[in-house]
DNA sequence: ATGGTTGTTGCACAA
């Protein structure tokens, strides 16, 4: 059994110590971080490894960043986009083989509003991040793509559609582009485990909304059918969000049975 | 109530 999870740690300088804790306890064979918001130089890859864990970081500093962290192998890592297509100027993407399944950590640009430049860049984005993979692999392989996507699937991934209505993160343009990924031969494991069940990853900090369940699922593991088929359960650890300094999304987990 | 919180080579901006 392969357990691979996404968590956005707001920042893994501040996160640190509950990062560390959690992996003790839930014992991940691969973990995808977002938003470390460090440098290269600052990533704690001793930490990880006297846990028994390799790790790559993609990191950029004050915002951004993104890791991989597996003590099922780390090959061949591949740090933004795939060579040919025109690179980001963000740490957003990172990319390497964990345990025969090719496995990418992502943060997809927030958006920020319709009509704000950031909007655009987050489309493109998503069209370049399908280009990554038609360039980097193949639907037919073990392939994992993970991490914060910024977009809520459908409106059962949002606690109050009439809240979001003409905002970011459920807009058809960013779901199409979504639905594109899935085109290319990735499902959406989480929902595909739990058709009809509200499930949230994110909970903004203010206003007391993990409280009162006020929350979107945006965190998404997405998996080939070849990885699907052995998807034998997934969950959120809201237990992640609770207690003091947490970050404002909660890891998903998937637990994929091995290759017989 | 168009509010609120958290993070950062922070004192404005991103989320």
């Amino acid at each position: 059994m392969t357990r691979v999870v996404t968590w956005n740690v707001n920042s893994l300088k501040a996160r640190r110590e509950r990062v560390l804790e959690w992996i003790a306890d839930v014992q991940p064979d691969v973990l995808c971080l977002q938003e470390t918001k460090m440098t290269d130089d600052a990533f704690p890859a001793l930490d990880f490894e006297a846990l028994g864990y390799e790790s790559v970081h993609f990191g950029q500093g004050r915002w951004n960043g993104v890791a991989i962290i597996s003590r099922v192998g780390l090959a061949d890592p591949v740090a933004n986009f795939a060579p040919g297509i025109e690179p980001d100027t963000d740490a957003r993407i990172v990319t390497a083989t964990c345990g025969g399944i090719r496995v990418s950590s992502v943060y997809v640009p927030n958006g920020r509003a319709i009509d704000d430049p950031h909007y655009t860049y987050k489309l493109s984005w998503l069209d370049r991040l399908r280009a990554h993979l038609a360039s980097d692999t193949d639907p037919s392989a073990d392939v994992i793509v993970t991490g914060d996507f910024n977009i809520a699937p459908a409106d059962i991934d949002v606690y109050d559609v009439s809240q979001l209505a003409m905002s970011t993160h459920v807009t058809p343009a960013e779901r199409e582009r979504l639905a594109a990924l899935e085109d290319w031969g990735l499902v959406d494991i989480m929902r595909r485990h739990y058709p009809h069940d509200r499930i949230y990853s994110w909970w903004d900090y203010r206003s007391g909304d993990f409280h009162m369940g006020r929350g979107l699922r945006i965190d998404l593991v997405l998996g080939s059918a070849s990885v699907m088929e052995r998807a034998r359960w997934s969950t959120v650890d809201r237990n992640a969000r609770k207690g003091p300094s947490p970050s404002d999304h909660a890891p998903v987990v998937v637990d994929i049975d091995d290759r017989a």
